[in-house]
DNA sequence: GTAATAGTTGACCGGTCGGTCAAGGGGAGC
DNA sequence: GCTCCCCTTGACCGACCGGTCAACTATTAC
């Protein structure tokens, strides 16, 4: 009964790319409203308020980061470190494209807004938090295959090891945005070997 | 002539430590002004618009970064490398202490601004970038150090070193404050090692 | 002392923010 | 074809945003 609609879909969407390119705050409802041709009653229709419109947006970068990373991954044919190399990889191209789209480097979409909101919205900062625990756990799963291959010592703390790789990608993210350079992440990201593959005695940091 | 007056130190003081723990767009003219003892017409004796506040504040960031971590970095005694650890040990205690102060972890007060706007205004992102570019030539400096020491191999890149371990760090200092975890910087400092005594080969990322 | 001036005050402004609501339209299910 | 309800519409709201201004005050330099 009742009539159907996408305009939930294409509020998502515009919200999505809209803050993504600028900043949650920077982007009101209205504005929002605007891009997907729809009126603002119609927003809270589908939305209680733009923080629940957030958590939307949040969700579909959760689903979008398992069908355009986890799935993609789980489905390269090849060793656990070609697979974690692909990781960087599928996200040197997505900087790409999006800095190609919109004529400037916007970073992580879900780190910015991270970054922007945790210390302001308790209940975001958690969302946020889990979804960065789901990329550790993913990038785990691939380090914890690579030592069952011998590629990796056996006694890796690949929790560890996840969660640094994790934090340094979203740091080159973090510069390249800053820098307004989109290579940065190529030049950066075989670095991350080192994060890896740990030397056996560490002279600095006790 | 006329009178003196330390409004303008006391706004930028204020703005620097409200924004590092909410967010620029959060936290507006009349807050600070408030938090100041000031009143909003004595602000705009001082400052044109927020966005020239918002510059001082870097300015004072920058300033302190020069205080606090250069100058006493260059005044501990002892190795390059150990010179090199003292930088992450820095940034730790401060994370801290403003954690044990405002009850949030806030990660880097220029990272978090600089992620905030750097799409939205453009000289601002050349500012953040700027002030990045800076932190990144004194990390080389003390990785050539390293060198000329003899700790690290004479063939090392430390230009692309030093842009990846601040990228690193400000990653950690991002998903720091996305976990609401202090301690975090403290754990994964140490794989930093790793970034800057690369493994000869690189049998991830071409 | 006096004049020139840096700093202060508080009322004020247009615009936009997130959000509300009563009424109306239109398609899906029967 | 009728009914129900989902969706839409557009006018409206109070609050707050960054920013302005003319009058006033306290200094300091001379």
């Amino acid at each position: 009964m009742g009539r159907t609609s996408d305009a939930e879909q294409r509020l998502i969407e515009e919200a999505t790319s809209l803050w993504y390119s600028r900043s949650y705050a920077d982007v009101g409802v209205s504005e929002i409203c605007d891009a997907a041709g729809v009126r603002k009653g119609s927003f809270y229709h589908f939305f209680p308020s733009k923080r629940d419109l957030a958590l939307a947006v949040l969700d579909r970068h959760a689903q979008t980061f398992r069908e355009r990373v986890v799935e993609r991954v789980a489905a390269h044919e090849g060793t656990a470190m070609e697979r974690l190399d692909l990781v960087g990889q599928i996200g040197a191209e997505f900087l790409a494209e999006t800095a190609e789209a919109t004529g400037t480097v916007c970073g992580c979409p879900v780190g910015n807004l991270a970054v922007e909101l945790s210390t302001i919205d308790d209940t975001l900062r958690r969302r946020f938090d889990a979804m960065f625990r789901e990329r550790i756990a993913f990038l785990r799963s691939l380090l914890d295959a690579a030592v069952a291959e011998g590629s990796l010592p056996a006694g890796t703390d690949t929790d560890l090891v996840a969660e640094s790789l994790n934090a340094y990608y979203e740091g080159i993210l973090a510069m390249a945005k800053t820098a307004g350079d989109a290579g940065l992440l190529r030049r950066l990201a075989p670095l991350a070997i080192g994060l890896v593959r740990a030397p056996e005695a560490a002279p600095v940091s006790s």
